[in-house]
RNA sequence: AGGGGCAUGGUGCAACGGUUAGCACACCGGCCUUUGAAGCCGUUGAUCUUGGUUCGAAUCCAGGUGCCCCUGCCA
């Protein structure tokens, strides 16, 4: 139990923490409630961590509960991804429940609540309805079925049970206040006829059906859910969940609404999600650019990953947007212990070295994982032809550009000094080949004699060399809040029109034949890769997990920025210039 | 005649009436380096506002301001 003090602190560890010292509650018990209805994002990973964590620190458990009230929503294929999800992330449900197994115990509630009075047949039209609820500023008022006897509700609500009314002609409503300035207090609706589709898993059984509201908080209490974690949006829905626990006198839940958890470059609300897909600006759910777990899981991301980076945003009741850096941060923290190093250049250009024996092939030893002594090494073979990276030769070296440049020396990784000697270009001028010449004295990477050299460079033997397609990806919009979108424009107007290049002049070293779908490398100096499911015997395809933080690519930009800035400010002193000449004249 | 919530560095959280308001990420600088990675060290930077209570307020109270949620027979 010292683990515990080691917990972070939140309002809601503060709050369970009471409910058990104060006597309230003597276990804990919570439920995870997803409506089937769409796919599990990184937002959900919250609430799923919030509320798995809080049953399991405090040796309870939790409810996996599909809310399935409105069938004509629903469909069985969500409820076995979303499950997946959940044993991805790594949580264990006690129990797998549905809304829907508690429609009996649900009709008769409502059946209670006639007869003492506290609800009511409504023959009002959905317009009637509307109009009478007054508005946000304006009390509603009372239907003119609010008062009628008990046994003509009764009679009423058994024939609605019967399939005797169409759908929307009559519904059955709590009698509160119509007055309240809380609009969900004014007598809700709590049954609805909806005599199509069938419901997934009840049938045709029911043509009436629970509103969320009538059957959450009930659900909750005949499963003994201590604490119903929830977002901020139930926050004025409590109040008449707390109605119907009152008045049926059931199992007291108590419900904790805390801030959903959004993303910067991202979007997560389901309808946008489901946009992305419908129209085509990716290739599915499980598309690497999505926020959903299917898609990071495909991407590459650990559950791991996700939950620590979950962790560290905490929770709490402020609307609040974590940055997509945090998320990128823990993955890398993460595949940087347990990823095998291994070398592949995405942009090849061919070098040769010309004092490098023509047939000489040697193997060179390598590191598997320079943070895990138990990864061991592995051989990669050495020969007079490699491939290295287009960027790792300049021919006009900026600044502290440490690589390859004619006449300078870098180290191949765990192979030799190199010095380049010659550039070989093609009919267009375009540079195809980089001559050089060897220390044969480096081998290994070390110089006996002591000098050093800045650079070192990865690099793949050209013989050797096995081909592969990387799909390298990137945040999938270009702007941190694609919603806050500004004269007519919508989130679609700011996808990353980059957000997925496709690379197949890979060229991997040879002991990645034999990677499989799911492997996780990370490539030296390029960042980390996942072996994805769209690879064949033929060809292996990797996904582009996320970059290693890289300081030269930064500085890069800088450069890129300040001359962009030199050149606007150029431009501006241009057109002062001109206007001044002609007014001048 | 409206009701409910929230406000701490750039971002996300902590501090529970009592040191110089702490942590993570980002940023900036340095060290180290056979990955411009990782690691290590350091710097900058915050209590929305105005009053009140108190010996003492980020914390309690009141007003103001700003943002979020609520007028589905959705969840």
């Amino acid at each position: 139990m010292t683990e515990e003090n080691t917990l972070p602190s939140n309002f809601i560890r503060e709050a369970v923490a009471e409910d058990l010292a104060s006597g309230r509650f003597d276990y804990i018990a919570t439920r995870f409630p997803p409506e089937p209805n769409g796919y599990l994002h990184i937002g959900h990973a919250r609430a799923l961590i919030i509320t798995f964590s809080t049953a399991a620190e405090n040796n309870g458990f939790c409810n996996l509960r599909f809310d399935d009230t409105n069938p004509v929503k629903e469909e069985v294929e969500y409820v076995d991804a979303i499950k997946e999800d959940i044993k991805w992330l790594g949580f264990k449900w006690k129990n797998e429940f549905y809304a829907s197994d508690y429609f009996d115990e649900l009709y008769a509630f409502a059946i209670q609540l006639i007869k003492e009075g506290k609800a009511y047949v409504d023959e009002q039209t959905p317009d009637e309805v509307r109009e009478n609820r007054g508005t946000l500023k304006e009390p509603g008022s009372n239907s003119p079925f609010r008062d009628r006897p008990a046994e003509e509700s009764l009679a009423l609500f058994e024939r609605m049970k019967n399939g005797e009314f169409p759908d929307g002609s009559i519904v059955l409503r709590a009698k509160i206040d119509m007055a309240s300035g809380n609009i969900s207090m004014r007598d809700p609706i709590m049954y609805r006829i909806l005599h199509e589709p069938p419901h997934h898993r009840t049938g045709n059984k029911w043509c009436i059906y629970p509103m969320y509201d009538f059957a959450h908080g009930q659900s909750d209490s005949i499963e003994g859910i201590t604490h119903s974690l929830c977002s901020l949006e139930y926050e004025n829905h409590r109040p008449l969940y707390n109605w119907f626990i009152n008045e049926l006198e059931i199992f007291p839940t108590r419900q904790i609404e805390f801030a959903r958890l959004n993303l910067t470059y991202t979007v997560m609300s389901k309808r946008r999600l489901v946009r992305l897909v419908k129209e085509g600006f990716v290739k599915g759910w499980d598309d690497p650019r999505m926020p959903t777990l299917s898609g990071y899981r495909r991407r590459g991301y650990t559950p791991e990953a996700i939950r620590s980076f979950v962790e560290a945003t905490g929770v709490a009741k402020k609307n609040s947007t974590a940055d997509v850096g945090l998320l990128e941060h823990h993955i890398r923290q993460d595949l940087n212990i347990r990823a095998d190093r291994r070398m592949a250049v995405l942009d090849p250009l061919k070098v040769v070295i010309t004092n490098y024996p023509e047939d000489k092939v040697e193997m060179l030893e390598a590191v598997n994982n320079p943070e895990d002594d138990s990864a061991g090494t592995r051989e990669i073979p050495f020969s007079r032809e490699f491939y290295i990276e287009r960027s790792d030769f300049h021919e006009d070296p900026p600044k502290r550009y440490f690589r390859l440049a004619l006449g300078r020396e870098v180290r191949l990784r765990y192979g030799y000094f190199v010095t380049a000697t010659d550039i070989v270009r093609d009919a267009a001028g375009e540079i195809v080949e980089i001559h050089c010449t060897y220390d044969p004295e480096t081998k290994g990477g070390y110089a006996p004699d002591g000098r050093k050299v800045r650079g070192t460079i990865h690099w793949v033997e050209a013989n050797s060399a096995v081909p592969a397609e990387v799909r390298v990806y990137d945040r999938l919009f270009s702007v941190p809040n694609p919603m806050n979108s500004e004269d007519g424009k919508t989130f679609i107007d700011y996808i990353n029109a980059d957000s997925l290049a496709t690379n197949t002049r890979v060229q991997m070293e040879p002991s990645l034949k034999h990677a499989r779908p799911g492997d996780r490398f990370q490539f030296e100096r390029m960042g980390y890769f996942i072996v994805d499911s769209d690879s064949t015997d033929e060809t292996l395809v990797f996904n582009r997990i996320v970059t290693l933080r890289d300081n030269w690519a930064r500085i890069e930009k800088e450069r890129a920025r300040e001359k962009m800035e030199e050149n606007r400010r150029r431009k501006q002193e241009e057109k002062r210039r001109q206007k001044e000449m002609a007014k001048r004249k």
